[in-house]
DNA sequence: AGGGGTATATATAGGTCTGATATAGAATAT
DNA sequence: ATATTCTATATCAGACCTATATATACCCCT
């Protein structure tokens, strides 16, 4: 799904700025699934405005730049609803800390434990934030996508945790896996 | 991560083609939690080998273009364990499927349980994969990581198919939304 | 026998996106 | 007083994905 797509969906839960749109992929209903740069976000938006699908209304602000609030127009409201009725992209999973698993072997015991107590931290905070925040907008569908992201953030949780001594014991006995490093694969 | 530590990842598992690191990464040991395309596979091989971090074999084969064959060097190998050293990354979790649920209230309700179904279907298609296949490498290593993504993986279908009718209440009524886009913030 | 599909195998152009950086005043913290 | 964070927009280099090009082999169906 394009940037200028995810735009379109952030305006059609009200009218917002750039800087607006980004706090809701950086802190709000999208954070936990989504996300987009200001690279990418003021060029959607212009882009979009220069096709009709947004409207551009500036706000002169005391000593800040011009917040430049877009609003989806009809045609722009049509193309996202378009957008909904096409094919669903498959979900994608990137974990940095899985691939470095495979690796444990390499790893000293000490480091593989740091990296799960990491991720158990990481996941924990995610899972407050989640529960915890006084996102807007709080409809009944942010409030299950909300409960979705709860509930499989406790299960990896609960996964780490359970398997905490299997996962430490990948690793290497001190320093030995730097000088003779353990072939996984003959 | 890079695609350039991902490809030394993949070759600390055993010397492979492009090809095959392709594929490790389509239906291999990295296929539910990392990705890369041909696009950045090559230029990456091409670049590290320019570095000293790989060497290169091309073994002629019949009819098909010469196999190039990458392997780690000394020089490869330190680099690989200097990257496993370093602070691990965020996951990254994507869902074009959680996106569109937020805007379930602008759908008719056949058409969320359409894209509850494919969402479904692929959740457990994946978990088959998961569990069902002979990956190579079968290390310790690599069957927590299956665990692992079969555990998330389940707990994502249990939760759908739990909320299977809250979610399907999210839609409009037949055709209403589509006249009367329902406004999901005043 | 021939067409279509899939698998092997490398490569690149075009478009998209992230991450870093620049700018600049306000508000808050130390 | 000074530093950091927040608001707010904007751009560019570098990284990456998608689609395409090029070749050949093998299998299935008709």
């Amino acid at each position: 799904m394009h940037v200028r797509t995810l735009c379109l969906g952030a305006l059609a839960l009200g009218d917002a700025s750039g800087y607006e749109i980004k706090k809701l992929f950086e802190d709000g209903v999208f954070s936990h699934f989504s996300e987009a740069s200001f690279g990418s976000i003021y060029p959607a938006l212009t882009k979009l405005t220069d096709d009709g699908l947004l409207t551009c209304q500036a706000h002169s602000q005391e000593g800040r730049p011009d917040k430049k609030v877009y609003s989806l127009t009809d045609l722009g409201r049509a193309a996202f609803q378009e957008a909904l009725s096409q094919p669903i992209q498959a979900d994608k999973y990137r974990s940095d800390f899985l691939f470095c698993l495979i690796f444990a072997n390499q790893m000293p015991t000490l480091r593989v434990s740091e990296i799960l107590d990491n991720k158990l931290k990481e996941l924990k905070e995610e899972h407050n934030r989640i529960e915890a925040e006084g996102i807007v907008p709080n409809t009944p569908s942010s409030d299950l996508v909300k409960e979705f992201g709860a509930h499989v953030t406790l299960s990896m949780i609960e996964f780490l945790e359970e398997n905490r001594l299997r996962i430490e014991a990948l690793g290497c006995e001190t320093g030995a896996c730097l000088s003779t490093p353990c072939e996984a694969v003959g």
